[in-house]
DNA sequence: CGTGCTCTAGATAGATCGCTCTAGCGGCTA
DNA sequence: TAGCCGCTAGAGCGATCTATCTAGAGCACG
């Protein structure tokens, strides 16, 4: 059985890095939101703020990575999946008011010239959408080359989509992306 | 005559920001980069840190679309100055070890949710990259509703790519995304 | 020279930061 | 029951944060 704190933290430093960044989000308000003891963050994570952060990176990645795997499960083809990633992107972003978007991308600007440690973390949750999504392509009969490329792209497309879309308040860029990612998908099928 | 003090803060300001983000900036910090005294902080921008984070990323903004602007008018069409905007953003990532990616990206992140005033300041810096843009492919003949969706996917491509580029050490993403932006373009033409 | 204004210069306040520390609760086994 | 241990609970430390405050240098103008 997983201890339930040590959930409670995770969750509430996940979602807080993703609304406010990683230096924005200070252990005091994590132990507030997550109603847990200040001393169990040291006792379950003692390297403190960084290893928390590492931790959540890595979980975070794996999460987001399951959330593309059940629409793409879910989807017909692998067309109808890519975009239903983006117009589910694009809802979810409405339904928060634009909070919720890329889980690691802030922290990810923020730490990659300041800490190799959690630019290391977010490094690997990356790697493994990137190779996920060229799988993806790949089994539907791409060559691996142009599928690692469409994956790119398409990832490139997400994250400016979730930058643009919480700076404007729109989901304008996320429809756009979204479109121009299938576009680019149905390009490599030839 | 511009006031150098106010400059150098500025300056310092920006720089820091692209690198560490906003709330990883210190006010101590922009001082001593800037050798400029604590005070003259709070005497040019009363507002503090918030003012002067805001007309930083006004001015950074600015900046970056007169790199844009130069890049366009130094090339013979529309192809190939989107072509060297994203060849000479992936060269000077690499020259820069990864530092020097997009001025705003990494504050506008941060601050969508948490600042109302920083957040409008992001978006109205986007807004002019994105009209500036579709003005860019109307005047190649491109239809207007057009013209911005192309717009907005190469700026999408663009900032998902620094985004992968910092956190992977690497530039591959600003390549591929490179050539999915000229791929859009060319698409676009007809 | 004296007055007033802009800007430099930095000490300092008050709050908050990450982190360490001790104390004690509650459930386990001996 | 006694002893141990995982975890809760939060006070408090030194450092750092933003912001305010006073003091003075430098210059323009009468």
């Amino acid at each position: 059985m997983p201890n339930p704190t040590i959930d409670r933290i995770m969750d509430a430093t996940a979602e807080l890095f993703r609304r406010q960044g990683y230096t924005g989000t200070g252990l005091k308000q994590i132990v507030a939101e997550a109603s847990a003891p200040f001393g169990s963050i040291y006792h379950f994570f003692p390297g403190g703020k960084e290893q928390l952060g590492t931790e959540v990176i890595r979980r975070s990645g794996r999460l987001y990575l399951e959330l593309f795997i059940t629409i793409a499960a879910a989807s017909p083809d692998v067309v109808s999946g890519v975009a239903a990633f983006f117009t589910g992107a694009a809802e979810h972003l409405r339904e928060t008011d634009y909070a919720d978007a890329c889980p690691i991308a802030t922290v990810a600007l923020e730490v990659a010239s300041t800490s190799e440690p959690l630019r290391q973390a977010t490094a690997d949750a990356f790697t493994t959408w990137i190779d996920a999504a060229t799988e993806y392509f790949v089994m539907d009969g791409i060559a691996r080359t142009t599928a690692r490329e469409v994956a790119l792209t398409m990832l490139c497309l997400l994250e400016g989509a979730f930058l643009f879309c919480r700076s404007l308040k729109s989901t304008e860029p996320m429809h756009v992306a979204g479109a121009a990612a299938v576009a680019s998908l149905r390009a490599a099928k030839g």
